[in-house]
DNA sequence: GCAAAAATAATAGTATTACTATCATATCAT
DNA sequence: ATGATATGATAGTAATACTATTATTTTTGC
């Protein structure tokens, strides 16, 4: 298991990079320093002058992997519902028990993340920080119609459709399954960031945390 | 009543602003000029210098008015807020069961908006895009904290808790009122913009609206 | 081991942004 | 009429988000 892991890769659509990442040395870089830059100190005081000074590179360089830095949010966001993903499925796929399926989807895809050794320039938990305090921006823009045709949101499409069907495989007469599954990962985020920032707003402390608010609330209404 | 509500001032947190933009004819053609840009352009396109071009007024002129751009926002999205508090607290307020009270509150905050006569220089549909497509961003950055304690976000706070409040009202034993209550104050802005661009991933379309799954999720909840 | 190709680095330059500062002019209140 | 206040015009700055060009390394294919 671990070894086959280490051959996963996560599939990302090329239109989002210049020039794969994964395929040479400073590209893995620019990904590993870009996700503790971002997470330390937010996606607009990060610039591509500051990355290339970090990594001992050239500004110039770095636009040869990634046209900007939209795209390199892009890039990091799509990495990690890829991998999110990948863990759902791979943790789903064995369990027949519909309810169970769903259960074991709504923890994965809820619960802080843990760091996985399988990819070892990817800090997994900061990336869950970066996607926590800026996934909304990639989105939130002029472009988003354009750049969704182009695909740029697929692999995120693909897994709220995913836990849409989980949900309709619970309760075949549930009218809102893709509402009820777009509001469990995005809300399941900005949980976390009302739980970071404005405790008052939430009841996710340490005890009950978002995995058991999503949890109740979605079996409860499955079950009526 | 259309009198009485002609005397209403929407108080915002006077630190927002440099000068109270509603004190002066200026102010005003700013803060109606801005809400028709932003939701034009979008809020990253949006410079204080088109909006002076625009207006016939110099860039400087702005600053006296808003420090920069993102308390434009938030004294924007704060009056937004405080708008459809006041909605709720004069329609809920004769209300007494506390049911219905809720049903009423749930629907001021997740239909989409129209017209406001009493305001008449903010587009009140068009300031509904905006919060929306903007809202997040004026508190996903890194100086939440320090704005939040400033009280920049007070009366989006307060609209939270009077729902989790009336959550509570429905439904004593229910352990999540407050996560609830920002639930569906941020996931029905979440639904509406995937109405707009990513009809895949909602249940909301012409018939059913966000307010019919927030109705329905809500009241299956509280109910058991 | 060497030449060609590819990747990276260095440098310079541009338009725009997000301001700050200063001074001039217009309006308004007493 | 005077002084205060509001607004306008102009200029300037540092940083950003790039593009373009040329130089230097590194890789690779034979």
């Amino acid at each position: 298991m671990e070894e086959l892991l280490q051959s996963v890769k996560i599939g990302i659509n090329e239109k989002i990079y210049v020039k794969d990442p994964e395929s040479s040395d400073l590209g893995k870089r620019i990904v590993q320093e870009s996700i503790l830059m971002i997470s330390e100190m937010g996606f607009e005081s990060f610039t591509f002058k500051k990355l290339g000074t970090k990594i001992g590179s050239n500004e110039s360089s770095i636009y040869r992997y990634f046209e900007n830095k939209h795209k390199l949010l892009l890039y990091l966001t799509s990495w990690y519902w890829g991998w999110i993903e990948y863990r759902l499925v791979f943790s789903t796929n064995s369990i027949a028990d519909a309810k169970l399926k769903l259960e074991k989807a709504i923890e994965i895809v809820t619960k802080n993340t843990v760091e996985d050794s399988a990819f070892s320039h990817i800090n997994e938990p900061l990336l869950n920080k970066i996607v926590i305090n800026e996934y909304s921006k990639s989105y939130l823009t002029k472009e988003v119609d354009t750049e969704n045709k182009e695909g740029y949101f697929g692999i995120y499409k693909r897994l709220v459709n995913r836990i849409s069907k989980m949900i309709t495989n619970v309760a075949v007469d549930y009218e809102y399954p893709s509402s009820l599954a777009s509001t469990i990962l995005e809300g399941s985020l900005h949980q976390h960031f009302l739980r970071d920032h404005f405790s008052s707003l939430t009841d996710c402390h340490e005890d009950n945390d978002p995995t058991q608010y999503f949890l109740h609330l979605v079996f409860t209404i499955l079950k009526s």
